[in-house]
DNA sequence: ATAACAGTTGAATAGTTGCTCAATCGTTTG
DNA sequence: CAAACGATTGAGCAACTATTCAACTGTTAT
């Protein structure tokens, strides 16, 4: 346990030895914040409940503003997070607009939360 | 394909066929809240970079802060984040406290996503 | 006791975000 | 071509959130 100074936090005693294992094991910040920002994408109700919905079949914006009780326009802001995201995929057919869960990893990354949730 | 209107969504065509069968497999609100509030929770940077630290070993308040590059007390209000939501344990020795993953299902979440975003 | 220090906390602030509303786009139908 | 309609978009607003700052708590050491 060495010691010395660091600005930032204003600590004194740093186990700096730790420090520089797990510094190095970490991944870098690009990946970090990528990581937060696909989180970020599922940590919203509304988000959750459409990846919900898609997760058993493709669906409508109509459709979809209908079983989540909300408006088009509501629904559809939060499709663009998701298509933008890469969360799910759009497919044009006349005036209707078909969307479904982009891959496999969505699903799981899905199901391994509400699973963790069920204890 | 049945024809009707709807309210909230002021749409006219919607396969309500499907829409029941997708509704009648959803998780009920509650559940899809809690799932929305775990990822929310990782859905933030400071937090990820905490997860991630964490990840490797027991690390004091101090130690985060220095590995982050934050003030001890930025650093703590987001400790209470993932305190608060079982995300992280912590530990007294003396005028430190050590924190740590809680459980399995922290990591997992983790890396599935760092799996994800490998491709 | 008291000084030093690791950590926490509450209030304030600046930045972000999700929804509403109105306007618009693009496709289809009369 | 024009009306109808599913869907998208941008501006504006209200609610939320992450960090800063200063004060404070609890433990250790002199």
């Amino acid at each position: 346990m060495k010691k010395y100074t660091n600005e930032t936090c204003q600590c004194n005693i740093v186990h700096d030895d730790i420090i520089n294992i797990v510094k190095s094991k970490m991944p870098n910040l690009d990946t970090l914040a990528a990581v937060a920002e696909l989180f970020k994408v599922f940590g919203d109700l509304t988000r959750t409940r459409i990846i919900s919905a898609l997760f058993h079949g493709e669906l409508c914006v109509c459709d979809i503003a209908t079983l989540l009780d909300m408006t088009k326009s509501a629904v559809s802001h939060q499709l663009r997070v998701l298509r933008q995201t890469k969360v799910v995929k759009m497919r044009k057919s006349g005036k209707e607009v078909y969307y479904s869960l982009d891959d496999d990893h969505v699903s799981q990354i899905y199901k391994t939360a509400l699973d963790h949730l069920d204890e």
